[in-house]
DNA sequence: ACCTATGTATCTACTGATAGATAATGTGAA
DNA sequence: TTCACATTATCTATCAGTAGATACATAGGT
């Protein structure tokens, strides 16, 4: 794994953990064993940085979920993969969703990761209408605002898991998501 | 409004915005024209402010609410109430839930600002688990269910309205809240 | 020679925090 | 009433630590 790489995984625990500002270019290059200032070779400014992490983040996620035809074409539920993604990320690496956190604080961010952060939503959204739309044979605006709500409830019930420190939470919230219809 | 309640209304602000980190005492006092020094005497530490911050958002919060039962005397809805209290901080300040924001840093935060932040997240599903028995008639545990369902998916849709910069989607979200049943 | 990746050294700005001075106000006793 | 002291709220000045960023040198591979 590069350098470069080892850099966006020790920023995103951090940006995970405690936002845009809990990390700084010190710490990660510290983390990894190099200077700081070779942190600037590989990201010009903390904003350069900042927005790769959202980007491959976003790319990553939606890689690992697959087409929700696909899915349908497995025999497997997308609503129920898509919970399941969310789940994974709170309960295995024990923290919120990197976008979640950067959205809630969407407006003290640089420009860069602000744009970044909104691509991880409208993908998001556009994966659930799709999914809505097939399993549902529900119109397009009806799947939008299904998808909209399910988006919602699952980051919702990241954030109150956090919170609370109890990851049972996050199944209680989204119990509701599985036995609809 | 005293200097004290000053300095509390600028950090909240700004906390709302970007969260813990996201102001410093520096700022507060420029804000109100006072000296960083002065802060301190209010509030020997960051931390300090930042509980008390907690502190008195959880209880307005829940004043402005009222209780429920006298909710349902009044004839009106309380989960109806609950979302509007909800949509307000959001239309009105166009800012997160300071509580929402603080719980999903809450990995990062002093161990004083942790436990105010939980403090919120307990109180309000105390609020909506007393709602939901007295409306819909059902078990306490049901109502605790549907309780950290509410809560998560408010919480999810004022989070996803500000990475989205579109206040639209926080009524799409809840949408669902108010036809149910 | 060039490119990639790192290091050294340093800059300015800002962070939370502290010590100690000052002024205004309040309070209790002679 | 007046003097002595205490309390409240602010100030000036300063600290050590950290922030992001830059200029420039260096080492190794092509």
């Amino acid at each position: 794994m590069s350098k470069k790489q080892l850099l966006l995984k020790a920023a995103e625990a951090k940006v995970r953990t405690g936002g845009y500002n809990n990390f700084s270019f010190r710490e990660l290059a510290d983390e990894i064993g190099i200077k700081s200032s070779s942190v600037h070779y590989h990201f010009p400014t903390k904003a350069d940085l900042g927005a790769e992490l959202a980007r491959q983040y976003t790319d990553n996620f939606l890689t690992n979920l697959g087409a929700p035809e696909a899915l349908i074409a497995e025999g497997k539920k997308p609503i129920e993969v898509y919970l399941q993604q969310f789940q994974c990320a709170l309960t295995e690496d024990k923290k919120m969703c990197l976008c979640g956190l950067l959205g809630a604080e969407t407006d003290a961010l640089p420009e860069k990761v602000k744009a970044q952060t909104q691509r991880f939503f409208e993908q998001n959204i556009n994966w659930l209408t799709q999914a809505y739309q097939q399993v549902d044979g529900i119109s397009e605006q009806a799947a939008n605002g299904q998808a909209i709500a399910t988006l919602s409830l699952l980051e919702g019930a990241m954030l109150v898991s956090k919170a609370m420190n109890d990851t049972a939470i996050f199944a209680t919230a989204s119990a509701g998501l599985l036995i609809k219809r």
